[in-house]
RNA sequence: CGGGAAUUAGCUCAGCUUGGUAGAGCGCUCGCUUUGGGAGCGAGAAGUCGCAGGUUCAAAUCCUGUAUUCCCGACCA
């Protein structure tokens, strides 16, 4: 197959454009691969189709040695397919929604859960049935607050989701592993460096999940990884608790005066000018109180008190794992209201000689700690009362928590909880996502099978996703230079990239030539057979456009020499026509060999 | 949802401070030249200056409002 240059629809653009910030939304732009229509949302020109495609075919290919069976779903449903299972209120405003004509409520698929279960449910009833993994790849559309990084987080991007569907815990073991497998092999292909890393989220538990996550600075989640193996979503890291500690000697409760005082470095400063001791107060030693509101789907607001280290900040998304389905957010004014005891600035959880945050103490407001805070530790905290804190606090003589939870963020050489050393934080993006969803679905959809014995059983389920798009712009993120793109080999929208350039017919006729001869040898090639374009014009595109080979019919051509250019290495040969495809085949497989292992 | 920046030709931007009826580079069209690093010369097409009000003899420029886009944040107790 041959494309020319001179006939295809692209246009490259020679400067950036003004609303591309990251280098893959900037640089599929600038090669014409793809074009912005709304905030989020791209249509494909034919060389981004290309890729999309290629992406697209090793996906169907992993998927089908999976023993996963491709069908579709509409984009388009209506709105009570997400009723049963609340998640029309848990998508919220991130989901599309419109009306038909009639004025029936409609939905664009922000994914597919439902759709699947019911469609298993309508047309399989016996155990006989299972297992059975179906997927789909197709569009989804999530109404994002914010777009951002043009691919990389979008309205409408192409997903793989695949579900599993096993009569019981065995069966999805067995079904979540063969996914597992494939996105490996899938990862492994596009060239996509990846971190499998535990995304088992909060004190929910049960079902298993992981997530891939591709390092990258422009990612917008954040995971640790230790030197001894440990990775886990920053969401799923699980602290260590201080050793408890003998408070048998300790001194009693003690208030101070701190006008003013309502952050952190103020507290210190009146800390160490109200009541100095010998080692100076620092923010390691305050306990910080957080009030939040954990919020479910109907909207009902419970007001709670987070205690983290004064020096750490409370990560609203690792203290939202402890409650899920339930989300959690800062407390409003309203909020505040409702509780005029809570003096911001000044919250704690003991006043005059007793414990009154607590669920069963008496302003009955729950009270949670980091987890990392030790039984015995001491603390300076706030007295609840304007311009007062008081130290010596000790938790488990003083205070008694409803419960531990992960709530402060994670730093940098904090301990892995296997042991196996010191974390570091890193940015990364979710590239895929294996996820054990059990009966959640099937029983509120009510999908249920006879078993062995002729007894309804419900279904246990497994979802699996892959941004398609998403993972398309990280392979361009992962493979670029200043010039311009660099395709792996795999996705590359063609496998040789031939330029004519110079003066006279016979660097065309060789280029023609050339181009032949590769096509002959089951090669895609795009062919610069454009007249007019100056040589550096010609190289330019290409550097841009990024095919991973590039052939150059030019100034030797009339000898019968022409030029094999690797685009990643720069290296460039001279070649004789006559050998310079198989030499590029030569090359290639040099290349592909590299690749695969 | 909060904060910041931007909006002028197809693209990237200048002009606004100090109001006087619109510019550059690239791209595009035509002609000639040129052909190994975004080539040269000449001629040309192309913009209701985001939108709506206001001030003024006169507004891209000053004022008010509004929309859109991009970036940062979704936390500071």
């Amino acid at each position: 197959m041959i494309d020319r240059l001179s006939s295809l629809f692209v246009r490259t653009l020679r400067e950036d454009p003004a609303d591309a910030e990251v280098a893959s939304h900037r640089l599929l732009v600038r090669a014409g691969y793809i074009r912005r229509q709304a905030p989020g949302i791209f249509a494909w020109l034919p060389l981004g189709l290309r890729v999309k495609n290629k992406v697209e075919t090793i996906i169907r290919e992993e998927m089908a040695r999976a023993g996963a069976q491709e069908m579709s779903f509409p984009g388009l449903l209506p709105a009570e397919t997400y009723e049963a299972t609340g998640r029309l209120n848990d998508f919220g405003d991130s989901m599309f929604r419109l009306e038909d004509r009639k004025g029936a409520p409609m939905v664009l698929a922000p994914t597919h859960e439902e759709a699947f279960t019911v469609v298993v449910k309508d047309l399989y009833s016996s155990y006989k049935d299972l297992p059975l993994t179906i997927y789909q790849i197709q569009d989804k559309f999530r109404d994002e607050a914010r777009p951002r990084a043009g691919l990389l987080r979008g309205r409408q991007f192409t997903m793989k989701d695949a579900y599993s569907f096993d009569v019981d815990d065995e069966g999805l073991a067995e079904s979540y592993q063969r996914q597992r497998d494939a996105y490996e092999r899938i990862f492994q292909r596009l060239g996509l460096e990846y971190v499998i890393v535990d995304a088992q989220a909060g004190a929910m538990g049960g079902s298993k999940s992981e997530e891939f996550l591709h390092a990258t600075e422009v990612g917008e989640d954040t995971f640790v990884q230790s030197p001894g193996g440990y990775a886990a979503n920053v969401e799923a890291y699980v602290s260590t608790q201080a050793p408890a500690r003998d408070f048998s000697a300790d001194a009693a409760i003690e208030t101070f005066r701190t006008p003013g005082s309502t952050t952190i470095a103020t507290l210190v400063d009146a800390a160490n000018r109200e009541v100095p001791r010998e080692r100076p107060w620092a923010a390691v030693d305050t306990l910080k109180h957080v009030v939040l509101a954990v919020v479910d789907h109907e909207g009902n607001r419970e007001v709670i008190v987070v205690g983290v280290e004064g020096d750490r900040d409370a990560d609203l998304g690792r203290i939202e794992a402890a409650f899920t389905p339930r989300e959690v957010e800062m407390a409003t004014e309203e909020d505040l209201k409702a509780y005029p005891q809570l003096v911001p600035g000044y919250i704690g959880p003991w006043l005059d000689g007793r414990q009154v945050l607590g669920k069963d103490q008496e302003w009955g407001i729950p009270y949670y700690l980091d987890a990392r805070i030790g039984e015995g530790s001491t603390w300076i905290s706030g007295a609840n009362a304007a311009d007062t804190h008081l130290h010596s606090l000790v938790i488990g003589r003083d205070v008694v928590p409803d419960a531990r939870i992960e709530a402060a963020d994670v730093r940098d050489g904090d301990p892995a909880p296997d042991g196996s050393g010191p974390v570091t934080t890193k940015r990364g993006t979710e590239i895929g996502h294996v996820f054990q969803l059990g009966r959640k679905y099937a029983e509120a959809l009510d999908l249920r099978v006879l078993d062995k014995n002729g007894k309804l059983v419900v279904v246990t389920m497994g979802s699996y996703g892959i941004g398609v798009t998403r993972d398309l712009a990280l392979v361009a993120e992962q493979n670029h230079d200043d010039r311009g793109l660099i395709w792996p080999e795999a996705v590359a929208p063609y496998d040789v990239h031939v330029i004519a350039t110079g003066k006279g017919e016979v660097p065309l006729q060789v280029a023609e030539q050339l181009a032949a001869e590769a096509e002959a040898a089951g090669l895609e090639v795009l062919l610069d057979d454009r007249p007019k374009e100056s040589p550096g014009v010609k190289f330019g595109d290409a550097e841009l456009i990024g095919v991973p080979w590039i052939l150059i019919a030019g100034r030797n051509a009339a000898d019968g020499t022409v030029e094999l250019w690797n685009r990643r290495t720069n290296e460039r040969n001279q070649v004789a026509v006559t050998e310079a495809v198989a030499a590029l085949l030569a090359a290639r497989e040099v290349s592909l060999e590299a690749a695969g292992k």
